[in-house]
DNA sequence: CGCATATTTGATAGATTTCAATTTATGTGG
DNA sequence: CCACATAAATTGAAATCTATCAAATATGCG
């Protein structure tokens, strides 16, 4: 049922950029098989690597990695519960870059051969993958923003802002959600050094802004947050649900 | 007829990831219209705006911009003649990010209404764009890793790197392509200072690894160039055309 | 020729990294 | 439930890189 739970998680969220009746939603429910687990701390699939299968994040955190020649690792994105990290699997038939579980995660498997079918059958669900995608993009690029353009304190406020949003988790100016990263992973998403992102770190606890403390964020000021983070949601929101091909 | 060499070039770039049919390519060559101007270092479309229309870039250079709450800009990409520089207008009806006109440029506008109705009759040409925005991403998570994981020297070098090799200019060890940006561009688009690219790109020009003049790079040493990047073309390089859907 | 824009230079301040060590958590087997 | 092993967080001091500020040259263009 957890993983009956991330696939509506997902829909959820398709259904504010992309309409959907109940024939593909039920078309689309039909694709999410087994739910998987995979330890923290490995790839789950590597550059390169044939992908016979796209998936959803059930449980815990995956990240988007990208190598870097000379031995650093950027990450370039975080996946939660109810994404589905790889939606370029479903058009790539080579993973596009790796993804890395960074805490002990539980993924829904989905065949390719299963996706295709669907997405065959009904082409709307392709237009809603496709715009899944280009969010994914956008939220690439204001990374891209995020590390060229703001220091260490922004930068790091910015990441915990975004995830509150993506999470939902934005009730009230004080609340806290599940985000299982160690201070080394954040050092490697804002492109810093784990030592700096301990002291920012240190800094926005002392002003009463946030606290990360075993796999718990704690957003203690979520104003003061976004003032420090200059953090505008508008490149979340999608509150026009289309409907193009098909 | 530059117009029409423009869409050309995307389409032989797109015929590396997706198989297509002659009367597929025709059905696109159809959506190209008039070849329109857009003025140097003019916002061609906003963030936000409603967007009725796509295009390709037919001469000049666009970048995709994001602009942070302290009124600094990140350029996020840069889209030169033969890439369609805004697939994403093709499934959002309003402008996901700024695009911005660094130099005089050209564009080929493509109705929204024309490309619906070519990608309903043809669900493999959505297919071709629907991997265009995902390279576009890709793309996108590698600038991430630049600016977040090289340091200054290598991060220019890469920048001119990857543009050489979308632009096709890469025959020898030594060869030179246009590139209209000026130094406060590519400081946008590296997140650096524009006094340091210039400290910088005299540091690569001293080392006898590249120069840019007047619009135009000069790679003198492209095998030292990709040394200095950490350039490892892989995320360019689609050489299998698929053709999933339709 | 002369304005406007782009590039270049110098000197200084500041942010972030580096390196190495220490302390604190966390998890596991006995 | 403690003891140990391991990973994560924390600290300090010094070295680097990059930003900042302000001014001087170039360069392109009408």
């Amino acid at each position: 049922m957890l993983r009956f739970s991330a696939t509506r998680l997902f829909l959820d969220k398709v259904q504010r950029h992309t309409r959907l009746t109940e024939e593909e939603i039920t078309g689309f429910l039909s694709l999410a098989g087994q739910s998987h687990s995979v330890p923290a701390d490995t790839d789950m699939v590597r550059r390169g690597d044939p992908v016979s299968s796209t998936c959803l994040v059930v449980e815990g955190l995956l990240a988007r990695t990208v190598d870097t020649s000379s031995g650093h690792r950027q990450i370039a994105a975080f996946y939660v519960p109810g994404d589905m990290p790889d939606v370029h699997a479903a058009m790539m038939t080579s993973a596009t870059t790796t993804l890395h579980a960074v805490s002990p995660t539980r993924v829904a498997r989905m065949q390719r051969s299963d996706v295709d079918a669907v997405l065959r059958k009904f082409p709307v669900l392709a237009e809603a993958l496709w715009r899944e995608t280009i969010i994914d993009s956008i939220i690439a690029m204001e990374w891209t923003a995020n590390i060229g353009q703001r220091q260490a304190k922004a930068r790091l406020a910015h990441l915990f802002a975004e995830m509150a949003v993506r999470l939902g988790a934005v009730t009230s100016n004080s609340f806290e959600y599940r985000f299982p990263a160690t201070q080394e992973n954040l050092a490697e998403a804002t492109g810093m050094t784990p030592v700096h992102v301990n002291r920012t770190l240190q800094a926005l606890r002392a002003e009463g802004v946030l606290d990360l403390n075993s796999g718990m964020a704690h957003i203690r000021d979520w104003r003061r947050l976004v003032e420090v983070a200059g953090f505008d949601d508008g490149y979340l929101r999608y509150e026009d649900p289309q409907r193009l091909l098909g």
